[in-house]
DNA sequence: AATTCGTCAACCAAC
DNA sequence: TTGACGAATT
């Protein structure tokens, strides 16, 4: 038996009902994952078989987090059994298990970001549409529709005016030549793992019924965070037994942009009758002083569950607000913050610093580097967007699986070895006249007639990958070295040695590819660790999936001062927190005015920033900030207006205040002057 | 076919 | 500011 001693009362009672549907609605900081991972345990313990339980979550961050609460309570045996992970990755695993019933190609990949992008791109040229939509735009209303489950048929049928002001029709036609890419590819992108494991549920009773029975017990991590797709899944999962446990806070719902509905927790009550609901209350985490702020704030939001979160904490460090001239001036202020924060004896890794978007970042990181703070940037651009880890990669799909057309497209000519647009189009042609891959169709000897000059650079190709194809991938080791093979047989080290490539992105693509074969010997270690095996397709799969980053060499002690946005900090905490640019038009960001309920969103988002923080949080804003290149005039956020005033300071204070008591408080500290200032500092802007 | 140069748009969040 | 893209050049 697990010992449950640890948790509160609620905390237990959520931990020990493991039968029927069960709601735990969780505030900030009140010991989710702890009660996720102890229910866990407890199940495990009582005799439920552990590869009877799915457990999952929204982000690879928190199924992380769970995957390693439980092994240290469970023990690596347990853990590895549990089906544990990111709802991508659980439904890509039944797509890859039943992939005929699932109507997917036996070896499909996954088409990345980037990858999607070109997809809309030749869908729009398919059109002769080129260059007349935006083509992020496009490609969101395509995930919107996929999450809500509609084909293009649909879409076009419901043809009512989306939040983007593009013709539905146009949209329907955009979306079904993007499908028509996908399938010519081979491809299935992120939302498609979704949408299709649905179809798959719906449409096989007999593999539904299969799965049911194996998978006895579900729980759901971030639930607020689930769409409607994902939500469809688990009821087809839940079948009649409704062995369910989804964990959730609907004021930290933050991606309704992927289709996420904060009513999605009443949805479930109603889909699952007799729902046991459990309240979380105690907060564990923040200041009293944080949690009243964050409490008031939220509270602004209509239509959200009444909570009332609680804390014992004692801390009353009041919330200090800064006025910078300059995003410079703001990462300078920030910088010296953190340095005296050093000073006083904290570590790099008690210091987070959130922004609204991964574009604030980099004056930052600049300062923390100038003072010699070691600093880690999550998420941002991401590394496998970069070109030449693209290039990586594709080379790797293609070693795999030389069907990969996406990769074979990416690769043939990089580096460049004089196979140019008409060669393409022939090879392309010939493909689809025979119902091949292009690979397939340059191995082939039958079609060198048709590529004479060209067909000794092909054959080379060709050569270069079956050779390297022959690379025995049993260890993470063989792996490793078929990486360094990659940089360096295929010419990818010596393409970036050898074209004036200027410094900058020069150093940044040398270091990319030094890194590349040593992490993705990680990543295989990783998964031989969990599933005891190593499988090269579930390898891509993970490596498309995911979000982890390698990491750098002065990280490996973990000891850094941590960079991200507030959507990926959720679920995490640090005793020291920096928010910055809180001004209006960045937090609330300028679009969610004219999006529905976007100023809530936003809300819930500055609630979530405030949450973070254990002890201590500073809320930076600027009068000027550079946006590609001009620099345009800043007003601070309207959620300032929002905190009570008794529980900020000014910064320009603060020196008169730790010149006085060192602990004074709060209420005390802010005297009349010092109210006036932030008043006068919080009204000047338009609002 | 590859390189180079100029223009233009992106800057919201993630699997 | 960066980058991506397309036209023009070699």
């Amino acid at each position: 038996m697990i010992n449950l001693s640890d948790l509160n009362p609620e905390q237990r009672e959520a931990a020990t009902t493991v039968k029927g549907p069960v709601l735990i609605l969780a505030g900030a900081g009140t010991g989710k994952t702890r009660v996720i991972s102890y229910r866990i345990a407890h199940m495990t313990s009582t005799g439920i078989p552990a590869d009877a339980i799915v457990a999952l979550s929204f982000t690879n961050k928190a199924a992380r987090e769970m995957a390693e609460r439980v092994k240290a309570l469970t023990g690596a045996a347990v853990a590895k059994q549990l089906r544990l992970g990111t709802f991508h990755s659980f439904c890509l695993s039944m797509l890859r298990e039943f992939s005929e019933a699932a109507g997917v190609d036996r070896r499909f990949s996954i088409a990345a970001t980037g990858d999607q992008m070109d997809l809309v791109r030749k869908a729009l040229e398919e059109k002769g549409w080129q260059g007349t939509y935006a083509l992020d735009i496009l490609h969101a209303q395509i995930s919107r529709a996929k999450n809500m489950l509609l084909s293009p048929e649909d879409f076009r049928r419901m043809a009512s005016p989306g939040p983007s002001g593009i013709d539905p029709v146009v949209l329907a036609e955009v979306y079904d030549h993007y499908e028509r890419q996908l399938k010519l590819h081979r491809v299935i992108d992120f939302d498609d793992c979704i949408f299709k494991a649905v179809k798959l549920l719906q449409d096989h009773a007999d593999i539904r019924a299969t799965l049911q029975e194996r998978y006895r017990y579900l729980m759901v991590d971030e639930f607020q965070d689930t769409n409607s797709a994902q939500l469809t899944v688990l009821e087809h999962l839940a079948g009649t037994r409704h062995n369910i446990c989804v964990v959730g806070d609907d004021d930290q719902s933050i991606y309704s942009w992927r289709g996420a509905m904060f009513e999605t927790l009443e949805r479930f009550e109603r889909l699952f009758p007799g729902t046991k609901v459990v309240k979380l209350e105690q907060n564990y985490r923040c200041s009293n002083v944080i949690l009243d702020a964050a409490n008031t704030v939220i509270k602004n939001n209509s239509k959200r569950k009444e909570k009332a979160l609680w804390s014992k904490s004692k801390e009353a460090s009041p919330i200090v607000i800064s006025a910078l001239d300059s995003d410079e001036a703001e990462a300078r202020w920030i910088a010296e913050k953190c340095m005296s924060l050093l000073g006083e004896g904290h570590q790099p890794r008690d210091i987070g610093i959130l922004y609204r978007s991964n574009n604030l970042s980099r004056p930052i990181e600049m300062a923390l580097r100038e003072v010699g703070i070691a600093t880690k940037t999550y998420g941002g651009q991401n590394f496998f967007e970069r070109k030449e880890v693209k290039d990586f990669l594709a080379y790797l799909r293609l070693v795999i699986n030389s069907d990969d057309r996406m990769a074979f497209w990416r690769v043939v000519n990089v580096p460049a070895r004089g196979v140019g647009l008409k060669t393409l189009e022939k090879i392309e042609d010939i493909a689809k006249r025979l119902r091949k891959s292009p690979y397939g169709v340059i191995k082939a000897s039958e079609h060198r007639e048709h590529f004479q000059r060209q067909a000794t650079a092909l054959d080379k190709f060709t050569a270069l990958i079956s050779d390297l194809s022959q690379s025995g991938l049993s260890t993470p080791a063989d792996v490793e070295a078929l990486g360094q093979r990659i940089i360096k047989d295929c010419g990818l080290l010596d393409d970036v040695r050898q074209n004036n490539e200027q410094g900058a992105s020069r150093d940044r693509k040398l270091e990319s590819l030094r890194v590349l074969p040593a992490w993705l010997r990680k990543a295989c270690e990783e998964m031989v660790d969990e599933s005891g095996k190593l499988d090269a397709y579930e390898l891509l799969d993970r490596i498309t999936l995911s979000d982890q980053t390698p990491r750098k060499e002065e990280d490996k002690s973990g000891n850094h001062v941590s960079l991200m946005t507030i959507h990926g900090a959720k679920g995490l905490e640090f005793p020291y927190v920096f928010v910055c640019g809180v001004e209006e038009d960045v937090l609330p960001h300028k679009n969610s005015l004219v999006e529905s309920g976007g100023i809530a969103e936003e809300r819930r988002l500055f609630y979530v920033a405030l949450t973070r923080a254990k002890k201590r949080i500073h809320l930076s804003y600027t009068l000027e900030r550079s946006s590609h290149g001009r620099s345009t005039s800043r007003f601070p956020s309207r959620f300032f207006k929002e905190i009570p005033e008794t529980l900020m300071v000014h910064a320009s204070d603060m020196s008169k205040m730790e010149a006085g008591a060192a602990h004074a408080e709060v209420r005390k500290t802010n005297t009349l002057s010092q109210l006036s200032k932030i008043r006068e500092s919080l009204t000047s802007g338009k609002w």
